[in-house]
DNA sequence: AATTGCTATGAGCATAGACGCATAAAGGGT
DNA sequence: ACCCTTTATGCGTCTATGCTCATAGCAATT
């Protein structure tokens, strides 16, 4: 039940570190670019257009977004940008909320069955 | 390096269900809400109000955000509402995040140094 | 049922940020 | 040096939402 964290409460900073954090995967477009990389592998920017249908000029502030904070990764080749995913956080931040969001479902589920 | 995840990429749904998620820990308001109530344990407003210096009706509309996520539950005590988190996945997240953004940190120092 | 104390909610304002268009900057080939 | 291709960025628009004030709803007490 009512576990209180026996360490020292968040300060202010790291709240907002944390909440920034959060924010960029709270986009919907931030995510799926994410996801894509996480999926396909290393891409160049035309291909994540023709995979997300989205502008060229709103995926490059995405992606510079995310790699200013250390989530993507790219690389020149030739005159194109190749973005990789650069940090494995993201994915088992996915999973461990996807869990948890099925998990909740079922419950809800089993509430309704009872009834 | 370059993973790439075998299973099939997310679908549209669950990735707008993932970055609603997400969303509402981007907001430092409610973030520091969900902290205070780890760290402190179950918490009526009125201390929510005081620990944080939120106005009532901001607690109320971002705690009823949380709770309609199942992050938090309230209980009647009298005619008050006690609220308290009721999903250690929030926590466990943090945790990770903090890690992670730790890691990168030092990273970087690593490179000043070397420089 | 009227009053009191606590919580939820409608209305409105202010701001942040997504998104596209146009254009600048940068890199490579001729 | 010029041109073409790819990526970054200034600017404007529009939507979403944080936040407040006022007020409505609601539970307990008398």
């Amino acid at each position: 039940m009512g576990h209180t964290t026996p360490g020292s409460p968040p300060t202010p900073e790291l709240l907002d570190e944390l909440s920034q954090f959060f924010r960029l995967l709270s986009e919907p477009a931030r995510l799926q670019l994410l996801c894509q990389l996480e999926h396909q592998g290393p891409m160049d920017v035309a291909a994540l257009i023709e995979a997300t249908g989205f502008s060229q000029s709103h995926i490059s502030r995405q992606l510079g977004q995310l790699q200013r904070a250390g989530l993507v990764r790219n690389q020149r080749e030739g005159v194109r940008l190749t973005y990789a995913v650069a940090d494995p956080l993201v994915p088992q931040l996915c999973n461990l909320v996807q869990t948890s969001l099925r998990q909740r479902l079922e419950q809800q589920l089993q509430l309704l069955q009872s009834a």
